[in-house]
RNA sequence: GGAGAGGUGGCUGAGUGGUUGAAAGCGGCUCCCUGCUAAGGAGUUACAGGUGGCAACACCUGUCGAGGGUUCGAAUCCCUCCCUCUCCGCCA
């Protein structure tokens, strides 16, 4: 959520900043909802320390011996009465404007970092850095292909047992996917990250705390008989894990990694990534997450991102790290490094990452503050994908991919998985 | 799901209509004292919004689970909702 005060005080600034986002924007009518907003509540609040005046006076009378039917405290419960009825009436009037102002508010996305580089589209987007030597060879199968040789996965079936984009994992593919996720846990909680498994079904506000609600409801799918959501993704739970909280300044940074399936309605994609684990309704993610001090969020974003490297890195995986451009920031970020891992299969970059910095706009929806000697501050949340589990199976399938059919296990997951490569078995 | 109990500050826990934003204790912080340690003494210690000030800070309003209501005045009375605990039932 943007600053109030900022659209208050600097209305041009925030409009500038969400420019460079390519969103043509006029503030002047939220920001005189907001000028009101703060008018009003000095008015009311002035009226307020009046009525309680009369409330002591009434009180210091009647210590003093006077009857509580007498004139005078006749007369102070009726200029009582008069304040309450204005206090009343202003307090609806600011109601509505807090609902109107909060409700806008959420609707914007959060202000670009300046280190952000501008552009109008994807197009613009901004390589940083390659690692390892992508396999390239036309006769390379895509992962669906070799998946259905080895006999991975179901996929007519998962149709029968839900719908189009779920997929059942079977035999060595479901084992390879519980491999993964256990690896990415024991690889980032050994560089000091706590573990969590959080809740699959979130309620509204924890959605509205990451940034989720209320603009995007038609991506998630919804229980609406309880007010709970299959979670998008674990930053939501992981957001709110301390939603609400004032955090010592020495407890930060705090670091979470946590699996979770994730669950997206995918509106808006049909026919693409029709086949394979690319892009499904349910898929299975390591997050990692940190509530961090304000002063260090940069610092955090660089440290974030090389621990989501670190899992491609060990796994023997190429991939290359893009800075997103101004136009393709998600909705709650600020600044963000996408980690396209390179499917050999595919000759292509695919994402299998977002490390977003996303500074304090998610800690602004949900009032997560540091407590700094006797100053109180919005922390800053970053998170990252370490990693997208299906889209690292398929990275591995594609690239580990043998001449004669099988796939060979990267070193790190044969003690997970007991052996070293898979074969077609039936 | 049924029956009961309860939600107060960082924590424990008083408080049933009038300077109670809240006793007391613990914890935290500052200072003093004592070779060190232990112990002791004094003070201080909630959050949000707003106004003024360069700032330290001062002042106003709100907040005792949330939202309504009664009243000149509510932590305290009434209503609705949420949550926690205990017992029973059900269940992996």
């Amino acid at each position: 959520m943007l600053d109030q005060r900022l659209v208050r005080n600097q209305p041009d600034t925030v409009a500038a900043l969400l420019r460079r986002r390519g969103m043509e924007v006029d503030l002047s009518g939220l920001q005189t909802i907001a000028s009101r907003q703060r008018d009003l509540e000095e008015h009311r609040s002035g009226l307020q320390a009046e009525g309680n005046r009369t409330g002591r006076a009434v009180a210091a009378l009647i210590r003093t011996g006077a009857r509580p039917d007498s004139d005078a405290v006749t007369a102070l419960r009726e200029q009582g009465n008069a304040i309450k009825r204005q206090v009343a009436q202003l307090e609806q009037e600011e109601h509505q404007l807090d609902a109107a102002l909060r409700q806008q508010l959420l609707a914007y996305p959060n202000l670009p970092a300046p280190e952000c580089p501008e552009g109008a589209s994807e197009a613009d987007n901004v390589e940083i850095r390659r690692w390892g030597e992508p396999r390239r060879d036309e006769a390379f199968k895509q992962h669906w292909e070799l998946a259905e040789t080895l006999g991975l996965f179901e996929t007519e079936r998962s149709v029968r047992i839900a719908r189009s984009r779920f997929i059942t994992l079977v035999g060595d593919g479901a084992r390879l996917e519980r491999a993964l996720i256990s690896f990415m846990l024991d690889l980032h909680c050994g560089r000091g990250y706590r573990e969590v498994l959080p809740p699959v079904l979130v309620n509204s506000a924890s959605l509205t705390g990451s940034g989720q609600l209320p603009k995007f409801a038609e991506e998630s799918f919804r229980c609406s008989d309880d007010d709970l959501w299959l979670s998008p993704t674990a930053e939501v739970p992981l957001t709110s894990l301390h939603r609400g909280e004032l955090i010592a300044s020495e407890a930060l940074p705090l670091r979470y990694a946590a699996y979770s399936p994730c669950f997206r309605r995918e509106a808006g994609s049909y026919g693409r990534d029709t086949r394979g684990l690319i892009r499904l309704h349910q898929f299975n993610k390591v997050e990692l997450y940190w509530f961090c001090h304000p002063d260090s969020s940069g610092q955090a974003h660089q440290q974030i991102t090389a621990d989501a490297e670190a899992v491609l890195q060990a796994l023997e995986l190429p991939y290359r790290v893009i800075e997103l451009c101004t136009a393709d920031l998600g909705f709650s970020a600020a600044r963000t490094y996408d980690l396209e891992v390179w499917l050999a299969g595919a000759g292509t970059y695919r994402e299998i990452s977002s490390c977003s910095n996303c500074n304090d706009f998610q800690a602004r929806r949900s009032a997560i503050r540091v407590k700094e000697g006797k100053r109180n501050r919005l922390l800053h949340t970053l998170n990252g994908s370490g990693l997208a589990v299906g889209r690292t199976m398929a990275a591995i399938l594609e690239h580990y991919q043998q001449p004669d059919g099988s796939v060979a296990i990267p070193t790190v997951l044969q003690p997970y998985m007991g052996c070293e490569q898979l074969r077609s078995c039936c």
